[in-house]
DNA sequence: TGAGTTGCCGAACGTTATTCGGCAACTGGG
DNA sequence: CCCAGTTGCCGAATAACGTTCGGCAACTCA
């Protein structure tokens, strides 16, 4: 992970669509140099792939919420279970598990407040591993997709 | 946004970085055909970007964490300024404005522990809009770039 | 019914991806 | 200090791709 490295992950971070030439050219090296350090940054594990970012109400989406989680026992079974369960939900978006007294915080989205509340009281109630949740409506969510680089590093 | 452009929007959602040729090929249209459709999604704004998803901790941001956050008044203005303000600092990654009894939500990441208690002290303790705020360590992040779509849709 | 409109196709052409041989700059042992 | 090995970048060559555009068929609506 050197300068030119960075270099190359912050450009496919702001528009992963652009030619691997713009990309060269942005970053000062020959087509054929930054292409092989893609190819070693994916081979690493530093790029885990590469996504269009979609406006959520064109896909049905249009009410999101975070749903905060406890589940019992905290075995590593059960929370193992919970996340693959969760992260398998089509409405489910994204699953963070927690420390703290939430055990998960999971983001979902639906087509409006009944389909959200369907989902909840028909997948989540069905879990015997849940002892209390507690869901909170999102009116906005500001994603920065290239994040500016950490001070200081 | 018929069959033919949610077949796209889900290829792309899936690899942003495949040619447009084999996009074509998947969804069944000639590489004109869906270079048109592609030009439309993002002129009517369904696409709305193109970005490399990164392994955090090489970008020096190995520790995550959810920060709910109070502020007061509630007033546009305040909500606003403060979305602005945490949309701005380098270490957030997302900004979730809720309804409920936190106001919002931030998504940081930074290098360690320690980074991330400097981060909070120093920049959320500044800002006299906050009332309280709860931190809450991240252990695992499951995030879904490309979810299955909605059934009954 | 027929003129207008829309959307897709396929060919053409300029641009890009990908490979690979070569070269220069480093590295470490003698 | 020297030199053999290694590493990383470059530039040329070719296959693949992006992009444009004329034409055609299917639909629309009067």
């Amino acid at each position: 992970m050197d300068e030119l490295d960075s270099a190359i992950v912050r450009e496919l971070q702001r528009d992963a669509r652009q030619s691997n030439r713009d990309i060269a050219r942005k970053v000062g090296v020959a087509p054929s140099t930054s292409l092989e350090r893609i190819r070693l940054l994916r081979e690493r594990g530093v790029i885990r792939g590469y996504h269009a970012d979609i406006a959520p109400s064109a896909l049905n989406r249009g009410v999101q919420a975070l749903v905060s989680v406890q589940v019992r026992p905290l075995s590593r079974t059960v929370i193992d279970n919970f996340k693959t369960f969760a992260g398998g939900l089509p409405e489910v978006l994204s699953v963070f598990v927690m420390a703290g007294s939430d055990d998960f915080v999971i983001h979902v989205s639906a087509q409006d407040n009944e389909h959200l509340h369907a989902f909840l009281v028909d997948q989540l109630s069905q879990r015997k591993e849940i002892v209390g949740w507690r869901t909170s409506i999102i009116f906005q969510h500001l994603a920065k997709h290239d994040p500016a680089p950490l001070p200081g590093t």
